[in-house]
DNA sequence: ATAAAACTACGTGGTAACACGTAGTTTTTG
DNA sequence: CAAAAACTACGTGTTACCACGTAGTTTTAT
């Protein structure tokens, strides 16, 4: 195995930390340093520079995502690996705007984090399978959904998702009421939302993520 | 430390798994098996009737409050401890409500749930401190809420948490709409609910467990 | 420059929840 | 048995979302 590949990681669950630690000493990496939030995780990645960071996307004092982008800034050149229980599209989708080298799910065997790190290592990147199939089946369509609006139906479905009535919405705006309904008719219609009661509102709390830039 | 005290610990996070039985081993307790989804631990507890079982809540095939329903139909003397990462009022309630002997939160360090194994030999129970601060805070009151609810008034909150419509609800209990009208009323005056759109329907949603039964 | 798309606005009608009130009947309870 | 609580039902009014439509104006793109 070469030795010139050095790894940091980072979780803020102990036991999950020292089971990580554990598994990669087993498996011969060359382990730099843990961390046991993103701040100090930051920090070590900054001063070590290694290969390959292996980040728990939350984290206290800053997130995997946070650490990821603070290091981007400073043009460190580690790659990242995000280790998260979530298989919520919002995380597969901030993963992918990223553009982060792989991502492997907690509760997978840790031989898809060893094939993950082999793979960075080669080159190439690394996604459980999981990952790609929240992103096809849920991640994707929703972008392709939201590309059907006009902009100012997105001004309009950013303050519904803000929680704003109709009446809210019209007097931010300084529009007539009938304006805004017609928008969320309109709306409701590209998206092809059932026909329930507050359907939008409904729609828009569940894809947060593609609506909050 | 007291060799009589046998214990099986059980989650399907392998990573976090290997840590726990490190740690266990570490601390010299005699674990005598460990198990990757609740079928295999429900098992290994009858077979090997350990003193206390560590379990992780969400589990593949058997959850961990599964387990310990089962494991009570058989007689099986063991004290139980659920390892979980959930801080939510759900579980905290299903958790008194199974009366089980420890509940430790997985981001607290190793050493919480040594003490939880210690208080439980000693015939103590050990709940961690976010766990009584989410029972006092969010479990409590709402069950006292409920309590002010008369036996139609629990009926109709039931009906409305299947996501019932007052007129639905009202033909199935063949009442008058009105009368259902009423009644939600009432209920929203009793639980004391601010004035916002389907407020019923919103608080039902988020205290199911208490409504359903 | 002209057609297409988007934006604006209004009309009419429907559904559902909620507020606040009245009031007769039944059931519980002291 | 008598008072209290609960159950039943109706009236009137408000708010908010949604459907389906028309139509003039502005902006964008070819």
């Amino acid at each position: 195995m070469t030795n010139k590949l050095t790894l940091v990681v980072a979780d803020d669950h102990p036991l999950l930390l020292k089971g990580l630690v554990d598994q990669l000493k087993a498996y011969n990496y060359n382990l730099i340093a843990s961390a046991e939030n993103g701040a100090v995780a930051l920090n070590k990645i900054v001063q070590l520079q290694p290969t390959i960071a292996i980040l728990d996307e939350e984290m206290p004092l800053l997130t995997g995502f946070e650490v990821i982008k603070k290091c981007k800034e400073k043009d460190v050149k580690t790659k990242f690996i995000i280790l998260t229980s979530h298989k919520e599209k919002a995380f597969v989708y901030k993963a992918k705007k990223l553009n982060i080298s792989g991502y492997v799910i907690k509760d997978e065997p840790f031989v898809e984090l060893h094939k993950c790190i082999q793979s960075i290592s080669n080159g190439e990147s690394y996604f459980s399978a999981i990952f790609n199939s929240v992103f096809d089946n849920q991640v994707g369509p929703q972008l392709q959904k939201m590309k059907l609006l006009s902009p100012s139906e997105r001004t309009i479905i950013r303050l519904v998702a803000q929680g704003k009535s109709s009446k809210d919405i019209a007097e931010y705006l300084t529009l007539s009421y009938r304006t805004i309904e017609k928008h969320r008719s309109n709306i409701i219609m590209k998206l092809d939302l059932p026909k329930e009661k507050d359907i939008l509102s409904i729609w828009v709390q569940e894809n947060l993520e593609f609506i909050l830039e």
